[in-house]
DNA sequence: GTTTAGCACTCTCACTCTCTGAGTGCTAAC
DNA sequence: GTTAGCACTCAGAGAGTGAGAGTGCTAAAC
């Protein structure tokens, strides 16, 4: 039965109207209101029996009879897989997207992520995600215990990439001067100089071992330090512009809340080697994202290594012609910003990434 | 007119009910249902005659004539500030909350007043605010500047109190040996010891004169110094359990959102000094605090100095018989813990705080 | 003078009914 | 294969209704 429908560029031509128009609108869309738009030549009966046909493959659905059709998860996929067209941002979006970024010569790499997702955020309307996995490849580059209070003492860690964890450490016992000076040496010893991405579980272990007397009085300080170094292991994710989404009538409220609160498990999704942009959609049964919400990524990279993600989260309805071009402008020039001056190794690379949406 | 009304016991026996019973069911109350209770021996009528009057000298409010009363931020003030009895808390559930305080030999006082936060949020249902003003009456008791990548240093500050601060600063020139030489020993011998109640902008533009032919190359890091200092001037504020105020019908969402954007800015209100427990609602008027919602803070102090408050924010029908005794009993306890041993002379005045409520 | 019973009145809320407009699917003509 | 015409469906708005809750007022009782 399914079958023998055929999709000719017609019904396409006519699908992507519908979902153009959906988005703008934010309505069921009619046969007729396709019917009046300049670049479809067909009558509106036409167009109703082709959108009938959308509605059997399961690109559209009414949600009623007498009300007119709004695209479904499968129509939204091949909209943006295959039919939409992206403009290419003018010059004055360009500028204004640098000028939002700051400047880029004493900026941090945080800061200038930072910066481009609450312009994103800003300028799309919805609340902009960016994770980066800078510290997961970099190096251990100082580690100290700095005593700064009765019983209490700060760990510090510090990678090459500049990335800073600190955590205070009660302790219940007092530490001698000796105790202090082994556990000092130890980490040095055994911390300083290691890539991040092989901090074990194995070496605590080591560490403890090797504490052996003293492990009763430092466990604490031991304890601190795993913590920290499980930190900076896990990819960090910040959020700007989470109030956007309660402005959004198609998202529920309290899913909302409950992302926000979880935003970390984001991760894991965001862990997927994938390159170009990528677009997600929460769908009900999906216990973690927000339903009928959508989520538009993209990586960026540091010397061709990935290096982290930058996004947004907004309703499954908006403006993807406008935000997918900002987003791929935004890793591009972030990407050449902090790779080694050698440009054009960076960016070819970038623009095949595109070709693939 | 108005003066013709006599309050009598009666009355505000009354109002203490009708409040009682809109605090439990949320719906306005009639006549009717304050005359069943057990503690009233009066009618119905008289009730009616008794609210009629509650209402002319502006304690109750009805919604709509055919509706029974509700209080109005007049009869809260009234009822929280003379009528309520608070109970004293049970065994158990001092015990509840000692447990959910945790280990207090191996927390750091900001743990410790976190996992305050956290457990209140848990058991009111509502968001809970800490502020801490340690940092402001602490010194400094390291700063350091430590190279951690291609012109990119990292500014570190630790106070007496064990709050540690730092920041990474990108430079647009590199830094020779010398300077950074110069920069670290003057930020040493000017910083190191100075209590960060006084620190000033004075300071910084000493500091500023004092680098003057290296200040080109310097001025990131010490831009990033005096940003430093001032996130330790300006006490901090953080939340837990923001959603709960979603999943409360009295409150506008909006509101709740800008509120939590804003959340700083409660530092102002929490700077005041004062006593015991501060119950404050957010009126309309009010274009910060949320609409309709009560918040509810204590102040807890380290060897007798006000050193963070601690407290609930949520709708403004809230149980305050439970609430109150909860933040009175954690103040007082954290007072204690992070205080010197000596118990008695923080224990004592603590206690006299509440009489004042 | 205060308290109470009784009663008419008011107002919201939930429910039903109806009407309208938008949009459809089907059929027959082009 | 495409189009015009028409009967049909359905959501949403608006009006009307009855029940229920609660009031204020009056007059009688304490």
């Amino acid at each position: 039965m399914k079958g023998c429908i055929k999709v000719d560029d017609r019904k396409l031509k006519i699908l992507a109207a519908v979902i153009d128009e959906y988005l703008r609108t934010g309505e069921p869309v009619g046969s007729k209101a396709i019917a009046q738009l300049a670049h479809i030549k067909v009558s509106a009966a036409t167009i109703r029996n082709d959108m009938a046909a959308l509605e059997q493959l399961g690109y559209l659905e009414q949600p009623h009879t007498s009300a007119g059709r709004v695209p479904t998860f499968l129509g939204y996929r091949l909209y943006i897989d295959e039919l939409m067209t992206l403009p290419e941002l003018s010059q004055e979006e360009k500028s204004k997207l640098d000028e939002m970024l700051g400047d880029e010569k004493t900026l941090t790499e945080e800061l200038l992520v930072q910066n481009a997702a609450t312009a994103l955020a800003e300028l799309t309307q919805c609340a902009a995600v960016v994770t980066n996995s800078a510290p997961k490849f970099s190096v251990i580059s100082k580690v100290e215990v700095i005593p700064t209070g009765k019983r209490l003492y700060v760990i510090l860690l510090i990678t090459s990439s500049g990335n800073i964890k600190n955590k205070a450490c009660r302790l219940e016992f007092d530490l001698s001067h000796e105790q202090l000076e082994f556990f000092t040496h130890y980490i040095e010893e055994n911390l300083s100089g290691v890539s991040v991405d092989s901090l074990s579980d194995e070496m605590f272990d080591k560490m403890v071992a090797a504490m052996s007397a003293y492990i009763v009085t430092l466990s604490p300080l031991v304890k601190g330090l795993y913590e920290l170094s499980d930190d900076l292991r896990h990819e960090e994710i910040t959020m700007s512009g989470e109030d956007k989404l309660f402005s959004c009538e198609e998202l529920d409220k309290m899913e909302v809340v409950r992302f926000i609160e979880r935003k970390n498990e984001l991760t894991r999704m965001l862990d997927d080697t994938f390159s170009g942009i990528q677009v997600k959609f929460g769908s009900e049964n999906d216990n973690f994202v927000i339903g009928n919400s959508s989520m538009i990524v993209s990586k960026y990279r540091r010397d061709g290594k990935e290096a982290g993600s930058l996004g947004v989260i907004g309703p499954m309805r908006v403006n993807y012609k406008k935000i997918i071009p900002y987003i791929e402008y935004l890793t591009q020039k972030i990407t050449s910003l902090i790779s080694e001056e050698d440009e054009y190794t960076n960016r070819l690379p970038a623009d095949q990434d595109t070709v693939e949406l």
